[in-house]
DNA sequence: AACTGTTTGTTGATTATCCAACACTGTGTC
DNA sequence: GACACAGTGTTGGATAATCAACAAACAGTT
């Protein structure tokens, strides 16, 4: 499936992506050129042309990959077997918190708009597929329900970024909280 | 004179060496291979014979291009202009701080036994070579003096690290402090 | 409008790294 | 001793990244 990567396309890669997303940090993707994200990856321009057609091309990419992960934590997700679940928000906690930074940029002023929305629909998808699943809903209530949990995520994930909370710290607890409000949601609507 | 480093020696040499930097701080060099060395930098192995013939050699290259930063430092010290002086003080220690881990592992039981007597031999060319210009010293003297001062600094350091000083807050005070200590040790002398 | 400096894609030749394979040495185990 | 096993150094061919150079597009200045 995952076909082995050189190790060095994943490096040139990987410090395109990470001298990207430094780079949104600071201004909007329209004030970024192509020259200085070389620059400050420490890559030769002509090598940054054989992976991506410009800036856009590349935040497209690290969205599409983030996008990915998500969805394939979030297919594995199930809420019947209590011990599995939680390990299972557990790591995808931990995979937030290592990307932090990143979507504290992608989320906030001078990254893509359009992110935010993306993650709803993945998280719709999801809770359409798993959770509401054999539920009798109008698709007014769905709707809601989604934007209601994605807000709420999101939410969260701004709060640990903006009171700089240490999610590995406690993982654990966090993921029992977590799971907890999902099965009581769940449950409110029987 | 510094001839221009192609972008991927640059790298592939830097990885290895804070590989090899962390590995120490683990074991000691006889006990590190050069194939999990590789794998932590992820480098091929191959690479790794292109530039360095063992670990030891690595580890040689390291220590000399430390041993080459600091004769660059001490070089271009002096105590005559004030304000120069302090400027190359903070240089100094901003250095050491981006190195603390390095100085660390070196320094501590896995590292090389021989590096501490390096840099005594360094700091007491530089000795000689500036702060006692002109005066009559007994062999004895300077060498003791040497020894005194260095055996300082490399308290200094291991201090920093046991009670995680952050130089960088203040490297303008610290190297008021010790420009200071260092003048008024020149003047008892006399 | 001409001028200056900067960024952009693209190219061709060069070089470094990768990878897989190899024979070799050492070390521990039955 | 025979055996498996892990690390060593070295090789050759494939591939990726480098660098320097180019024409073209663009933005700001005078």
């Amino acid at each position: 499936m995952s076909k082995k990567l050189d190790r060095r396309k994943k490096y040139t890669r990987k410090v395109l992506k990470e001298s990207l997303v430094t780079l949104l940090s600071q201004k909007t993707i329209s004030k970024i050129t192509v020259k200085e994200l070389c620059e400050m990856a420490d890559v030769n321009r002509s090598t940054f042309y054989t992976h991506y057609s410009d800036q856009y091309d590349l935040l497209e990419k690290i969205e599409e990959e983030i996008a990915e992960d998500m969805n394939q934590y979030l297919s594995s997700y199930s809420f019947n077997v209590e011990e599995e679940s939680l390990q299972m928000t557990e790591k995808l906690l931990e995979y937030i918190k290592d990307r932090q930074f990143m979507f504290q940029t992608l989320l906030n002023e001078n990254g893509d708009p359009t992110f935010e929305v993306r993650l709803r629909t993945i998280a719709q998808r999801f809770m359409i597929n798993n959770w509401l699943e054999g539920q009798q809903l109008k698709e007014v209530d769905m709707t809601y329900l989604s934007t209601f949990v994605v807000s709420g995520a999101v939410h969260v994930i701004k709060e640990w970024i903006e009171y700089d909370v240490d999610v590995k710290q406690s993982p654990k607890e966090m993921a029992e909280l977590i799971n907890k409000f999902a099965n009581e949601g769940l449950s409110c609507l029987e």
